[in-house]
DNA sequence: CTCGCTTGCTCAATCGATGAAGCAGAATTG
DNA sequence: CAATTCTGCTTCATCGATTGAGCAAGCGAG
């Protein structure tokens, strides 16, 4: 069995010593700024060259330490198993590259107590900027960064200390509500309350989803049932046991439902199936969320997305301009075409 | 407007000043080790305490800098966008936390310009462990880590270099195309070829996938269509265009297909309800993976869904071992029952 | 009273990169 | 020709934590 030297990494002292200079002459080519530390192009080459031969990688754990910016971004983000949080994780790592940031990402799984360790985690680790996605408690953690003099944004949830970018909840809820009513209404020629599934009712986003909810029903001239609002966790297992629940209670139950998320969803639609109480027809279904096979499942669901792209250039313009007036960019989401 | 103070961190320098002692002795009460170093208990708890009231936070660029290990495991991972590598990514990260390590990840959208270059990046934050998820190039990777004597793990992609965990590919995709068959052979009377489509050719799993599909094909007596071998690529849009192709060569399509990833299925399924080509019976189809709501599709769909905390295990085991052997390990993955 | 041991700390070097300050020698200026 | 400027480097302190070596005080034994 081959014995793994512990092959001593290559040092700007080493490049120094095989170059026949400093390690500061070095350290002024490898990381760029040599015209303007007066390094000769010979050198510079000569450097290079050898750097390249030698395989030398910087050491970021020193070089961090020496510099005032560690250039490394932080993104805590509740989970990585729908479309939405995969694509704001996908694409705040580009961005972060794009502007010659490291990003770092943690998945704290809805924990609160887990969301804490990581910031602080994340801060130990010298984050120059962190974002909160979907916190319990974005609070708690902006507090914790300024402590430490780090930026921090909130996404998807706001928070009262520092920027936050969100969907427009009411407007999205509103317009989806609104679909679901009408694709009642014309299949069953009449108007009936919705349900409402999924979701926390402390979180700002499910009540504004609530209020959206609620302003179509009143639009429509329909009362809400608030029997019929159960906030009961995003969990798949929370909605498929809301959805037993809520059937035992009625016996029966609503024509059309307001799905809180794809991951709500998930368990509605497993009970529907193990149920057989829609077995004659399904629902008109308004999903606050996208997946693509979701889309697929049939005509009878409405689905509003997420503007991911715009929400991460808003985040990334609030970081990039260094703006930290305390506000909550809404942004629009997009109502899917059905069909 | 409040001025962002540049709120300098405490160092243990502070703390050693408050507490009128040595930085030497804050630094063995901080990290735990305060008996070893013979330090009263008494003065460990009044640094304990201060370091609590000043928010003290270690800072690891500087610790790590001066350390061996750095306690840092790295992971690529080609994409966010489906439940397989959402799951990976969410129980390595558990996985790592539970062992002390610190993970971070890099999503490099299977370009194989940036899984080295993430690679190179992950290296220079001293990572101690490098694990290579679904890389198109595992053994430079490998190469790579190698020369900077870190350890790496492949997963779900296998390499020669070092060790790796993966599907029991073949066992998992003759199962598969079986029941496909069965499926087919019992709706419409007779034993017929099978399209297979998505994956790469030239990639590890595929070609072992394709050895399932042929082999369960000589089982039944069926033989295999080359031409109906459609390893056009991962993207939906590449799945979409191999479908329209082969529809529009042969005027017609089989009645069963292998669909070699969900993210392929999502072109296919695409394709299917715009062409209108099965508008009057769905296809038996068989995925190799898994998405809560494909198996709500329909009955037409029997998946196979890879054993993430299997592999994971496999993967830890290897590395909390320090085993370098150079071995392939194959997880069954998991069929998924149907209805 | 002295020797040796334990207790409870401090000192100083070190990890690798960075950049302000400085220093020779060459080139230019008055 | 002396004075100044420019060029092309080197020296050294520094970032914050870690750790081997060492030192002083206290204590018990002989």
């Amino acid at each position: 069995m081959k014995r793994s030297i512990p092959t001593k990494r290559t040092t700007i002292y080493d490049l120094a010593e095989l170059a026949g200079t400093s390690a500061s002459a070095v350290s002024a080519v490898l990381s760029g700024n040599w015209k303007k530390r007066r390094i000769s192009a010979q050198l510079a080459e000569k450097i290079t060259r050898l750097a390249e031969e030698q395989g030398y990688a910087l050491n970021m754990q020193a070089s961090v330490l020496r510099r005032e910016r560690s250039k490394i971004i932080g993104m805590i983000v509740p989970k990585y198993d729908n479309r939405y949080f995969g694509s704001i994780v996908e694409q705040f790592e580009a961005m972060a590259r794009e502007r010659g940031l490291f990003p770092i990402i943690t998945c704290t799984r809805r924990d609160p107590a887990l969301e804490i360790e990581a910031a602080r985690a994340m801060l130990s680790y010298q984050v120059d900027c962190l974002i909160a996605t979907g916190a319990t408690d974005p609070d708690r953690i902006a507090d914790i960064c300024s402590a430490a003099g780090v930026r921090a944004v909130n996404l998807d949830l706001p928070g009262s200390r520092v920027p936050s970018v969100i969907s427009d909840n009411f407007a999205g809820a509103l317009e989806l509500t609104r679909r679901v009513l009408a694709n009642c209404e014309r299949e069953f020629g009449e108007k009936a309350p919705l349900l409402f599934v999924g979701g926390r009712g402390t979180d700002h986003n499910t009540s504004e989803r609530v209020r959206g909810f609620r302003a179509a029903h009143a639009e429509a001239g329909v009362p809400v049932d608030e029997t019929l609002v159960l906030t009961c966790g995003y969990a798949p297992e929370k909605a498929e046991n809301a959805m037993k629940g809520i059937a035992e209670k009625l016996g029966t139950l609503p024509r059309g439902m307001f799905v809180n998320s794809t991951i709500s969803l998930e368990g509605v639609m497993r009970w529907i199936r193990r149920s057989g109480h829609y077995a004659d027809r399904m629902p008109h279904l308004g999903c606050f969320d996208w997946d693509p096979f979701v889309a697929m499942l049939g005509d009878h669901i409405e689905m509003v997305r997420q503007d991911v792209p715009r929400m991460l250039d808003a985040v990334f313009e609030i970081i990039d301009s260094g703006a930290s007036e305390l506000k909550v960019i809404q942004i629009p989401p997009i109502v899917e075409q059905t069909g």
